[in-house]
DNA sequence: CGACAATTTGATCTGTCTCAACTATGGTGG
DNA sequence: CCACCATAGTTGAGACAGATCAAATTGTCG
C-alpha cells in the first residue's frame, strides 16, 4: 500500500498519464511554487466571468464545471480529480466562461500562471505535456456533447460512470473494480441533461441489470465489458498512454 | 467591396479575431507551405481513429466535426468556416478522436505539422495565437455541452444560429444582418440532439416569431436582440476580440 | 433525537420521436 | 424543353422517453 502522494506527485501522476516526461521535466514540475488551500462542499472556486490568474490543481476531492443556462437549469460539463487541473485554460483565456465547484470538501493548490509559463518555456516536455492535457480535455467535452446530444438515459449515465472509473484508474484513486465516487443524483443528472427523479430510476435499471452495485459513495463494477457495451463507451476519446496505474 | 482574401491571408484574419499579432507573427504565417485540395459535398476530410500528420485550414465551404454513437446516430459536435482550423488538436492527439467532414464543396489547404512546430517554436506570439485558437474550440464544445443537455428545442436551434452568425461575422463572412449558412434540416438536428422533423417544426416557430427568416440558403437575422434572447445567447465564451469585422 | 439532505416510488403530463405521406425544388438526360 | 428522379422540406397522427409534481422513506450528522 503506497504513501499518499504529495501534491508535486499527484500532477506527476496525472501527467505521466498521458504523457512521457524525462528527469528534467519531473525536476522542473517539483519546483511548481504551490498555495494549498481547503474548500468546502458546495463552494464555488471560480465563478463564470472572473478574471483568474493562477490555475488549480486538485489534490484531494471531486471538482465539476458547470454552466448556469437561462432558467437557472445547471449543466455540469466535466468531474476532476486529485491530480487533474481543471481550468489550466485560464492560462490562455483570462475571463472563466464556466464556473468550478467543489462537489466535496476539497484540497486544491493554486499555481500562478506566470510560474506555469516561465516553465512550459524553459522545459518542452513540460510544455507539450500541458498542452496535451488541455487538449484531452477539449477531447472529453466534445464526448459529452455525443453523450447528452444523441444518447438515452441509461447509456448517458452508465457513459459517465465509465468515463470516471477509467480516469479514477489512470490516476490511481480506483481499484480494478470499486471507485468512490460521491455524485448525488442530482448532479448526475446535471451532468447527463436529465432530472433526478429519472437518474434514480436509471440507476436502479443499471443495479438491475447487475452492471454496477452502489453501496454509499463506492461503486462497485461488476461487468466491466457488460457496462461498456450499454454505455457505448470506448476510452479512446481520453487518450491516455495505460489504462491500468503504473 | 475587398477582394477575396488569400488563404493565408483568410488566415490571419481568424487569428486577429481572437489574438493580437505583430508583424513578425503575420510575415512567420504567411511563410507556411499550404497543399491546397478541393473536396466534394458530404465527403470526409479525416475520419475517427485515423492518424493525422497534417492539419488542415478552410479556404472556402463549411465543414463539421463528427462523432457517430452506437445505433448510428450521428453528433455533430461543431461547424467551421473559412480561416478556420478544425483539426489544430491533431498537433499533439494523433490519432483522431472524431471525424471531419465537408457539409458543402469545401477548398482546404493541409499544413503539415512539423511546419506548424516549426512556426511556433520560433514565433511566440503564432504559439500563444494558436494555442488560443485551440482553447476557444474547447469553450465552444463546453457551451454546446449546455446547449443540449439544458436547453430546449428552439433555445437550441436559435443558438447554434446566433453562434454561426457571430463567428462568420468576426470572420467577415456574414453582413450585419445576413449568413449564408448552406445546412439542411438534418444537419442541424445532429447538430442540436433534435430529430429532424422537430427541427423543422422549430425553425417554423423561429420564422412564426418573426426571428429569422430564410431564402434558401441565406438566413437573415429579423430581431437579433430578441433572437439572442431566446437563444440565452452570450458571446462571451467566443472569446472574440470584437464582433464585428475590423 | 431531531433536522435536513438524498433517495425512492407513484401518477400524470408533455416534448420530442417515429413513421408515413405529401409537396416543393433542382438537376439530368432523353 | 419537358419528364423524371433525387433531395430537402413540410405536415399530421400516434407513441414513448423522460419531465414534473407530490409524497413517503431512508440515510446522515450535529
Amino acid at each position: 500500500m503506497p504513501a499518499i502522494p504529495s501534491p508535486h506527485e499527484r500532477l506527476i501522476i496525472q501527467i505521466e498519464s498521458i504523457a512521457v516526461l524525462n528527469d528534467s521535466d519531473r525536476a522542473g514540475l517539483k519546483t511548481l511554487p504551490l498555495r494549498l488551500k481547503s474548500i468546502g462542499e458546495n463552494r464555488d472556486i471560480v465563478r463564470e466571468g472572473a478574471s483568474v490568474t493562477d490555475s488549480c490543481l486538485i489534490i484531494s476531492g471531486v471538482v465539476c464545471c458547470y454552466k448556469v443556462v437561462a432558467g437557472g437549469r445547471r449543466q455540469i460539463l466535466s468531474f476532476h480529480f486529485a491530480g487533474d487541473m481543471p481550468d489550466l485554460q485560464s492560462l490562455h483565456l483570462n475571463t472563466a466562461d464556466h464556473s468550478l465547484a467543489a462537489l466535496t470538501p476539497v484540497q486544491v493548490a493554486f499555481i500562478s500562471h506566470e510560474a506555469i509559463r516561465v516553465l512550459m518555456r524553459a522545459n518542452p516536455g513540460v510544455n507539450d505535456a500541458l498542452i496535451r492535457h488541455l487538449l484531452i480535455d477539449s477531447s472529453i467535452f466534445r464526448e459529452w456533447v455525443a453523450n447528452v446530444g444523441r444518447r438515452n438515459a441509461i447509456e448517458r449515465i452508465a457513459h459517465v460512470i465509465c468515463e470516471c472509473f477509467v480516469r479514477m484508474r489512470a490516476l490511481g484513486l480506483a481499484t480494478a473494480t470499486d471507485l468512490e465516487l460521491p455524485l448525488t443524483q442530482s448532479e448526475i443528472g446535471d451532468a447527463t441533461g436529465l432530472s433526478n427523479v429519472h437518474v434514480n430510476r436509471t440507476l436502479k435499471e443499471l443495479r438491475r441489470k447487475r452492471l454496477i452495485s452502489t453501496n454509499g459513495k463506492i461503486h462497485s463494477i461488476l461487468d466491466w465489458e457488460a457496462l461498456q457495451e450499454t454505455a457505448d463507451f470506448d476510452p479512446a476519446y481520453l487518450h491516455l498512454r495505460r489504462l491500468t496505474p503504473a
